[in-house]
DNA sequence: TCATTTTCAGTCAAAAATAATCAAAATGGA
DNA sequence: TCCATTTTGATTATTTTTGACTGAAAATGA
């Protein structure tokens, strides 16, 4: 069993149990103690479970916050997934942009434990991140109660105040011929703003969005730095000849 | 099982019942009762629960320091009054300033069917008005999760890019030497922004807070057009001789 | 009030879990 | 294929957690 392939199942172990020893991994991996310790504590780090003596836990079950009515149920697991992968390059101090979209949201659990700031439009990202050492930058604006954010020209203009070292930016369609597109213009505008705000650029794309097209193209393929997925190398062999990095495993 | 867990079993039992006895936590977690007071130390100490000779108390029955909709609950009465009366000054198609007080945000109800559009910082008005009939601007800047709003310079400069025809202000203390007082130098830069921008200023104050002081004077008596109260004529007829709207009744 | 019972905090040694170390095994390019 | 790097598992020393025991403190009840 790959590296990788253990993690997952650590998490998925974890996520389904809310509490697991390290022996009860051990077994249910054929790893050593060892090995799962050394997992465990990689993790942690990552934001992925939360680590106690003797084993681990369900983020959840330590930071109790309510979740939200989200239609971000779709592709849960792959979203996880990448978003276990994303949060892996947020370091201590640095400030992010989020924006409103699902997947972007499902990045919150991995968040909690770590010391940054964000700069957010979406109230369910909020929700989410009370209680935690987040510190947190809430863009105004028009508020949309369907998706819950704030958009507009005076958004646009407060993130334009502001400059982050990464910007994590969801997509409704990408596809090598026409870059990111998006159903609703008055999210990308906000995208778009972000993506010019910050010095990179993280495009969060599950594989279920790459090689479709939404009505609204909104940015080049150009103006992401990282393309972090699920999708495997055969599913983006097209995007190997473009420079862009992607982050899958 | 791991001692974070336990501890979660701890919170999770004493939470439901409302207090609970060494005895019972050492049966229900199995560990000893020298472990289990160990914890309830370490859980007092992080304010978790409240220690008792021979167990723990839920917090909340010990200690009522009020969450922001407990906090609105007191008074109900009077704010609900005082609210009813401010309610009916606003008609459809005005704009309208509304700060993050408690007494402010008992207006809420009040509002559901108007055609209006309101500008806020507080996030607790924004959860009462969605799905109502109400246009929302979020005013957005550095976020306070405990009094869940936006404040700070870039909450200042967006109200300042708005003008309202009502604003609707609480505040701390009132009184005829000192004006206007908060306990909250943040809270009261926003709320001055607001009074600055608006073209009638409307003080919504409850009778306890009348001839108060708090530690933070932010504006003067001249600056209120109107004060909103449910106290009677012979508690403010110092107000009399001032030309300011009284709206008791 | 005072005696009795219960609960408590501190100490200690045993047990459990961990981090550190190192050699073997697996992996991945040239 | 071979070599360098990474990952793994076993071993050991260290740290953390635990339960039992103690005298002291607090609650109880006559």
């Amino acid at each position: 069993m790959s590296y990788q392939n253990r993690k997952h199942k650590i998490v998925n172990f974890v996520e389904e149990k809310g509490e697991a020893s390290v022996k009860e991994l051990s077994d249910h991996t054929n790893a050593s103690e060892a090995t799962i310790r050394r997992d465990l504590i990689q993790m942690a780090e990552a934001g992925l479970i939360f680590r106690t003596h003797g084993g681990a836990m369900k983020l959840s079950l330590v930071n109790p916050t309510f979740t939200f009515a989200q239609k971000a149920a779709r592709n849960l697991d792959k979203k996880d997934y990448l978003c276990s992968l994303a949060a892996k390059e947020i370091n201590d101090g640095d400030t992010i942009f989020m924006d409103c979209g699902s997947t972007v949201f499902s990045l919150c659990p991995f968040l909690k434990n770590k010391q940054i700031k964000i700069i957010t439009n979406s109230l369910p990202v909020i929700y989410e991140l009370t209680g935690t050492k987040v510190s947190i930058n809430l863009i105004g604006g028009e508020f949309d109660t369907e998706r819950q954010a704030a958009h507009g020209s005076m958004a646009v203009e407060h993130i334009r105040r502001y400059h982050a070292d990464k910007a994590f930016i969801g997509t409704d369609g990408f596809s090598v011929e026409e870059g990111l597109s998006a159903n609703s213009e008055r999210e990308a505008e906000i995208s778009l703003a972000m993506i010019d705000r910050a010095k990179t650029v993280y495009l969060l794309c599950d594989s279920a969005k790459i090689n479709k097209k939404a009505y609204f193209q909104f940015a080049t393929l150009k103006q992401v730095d990282t393309l972090v997925t699920d999708a495997k190398n055969n599913e983006i062999k097209a995007l190997k000849k473009i420079s862009i990095r992607i982050l899958n495993h």
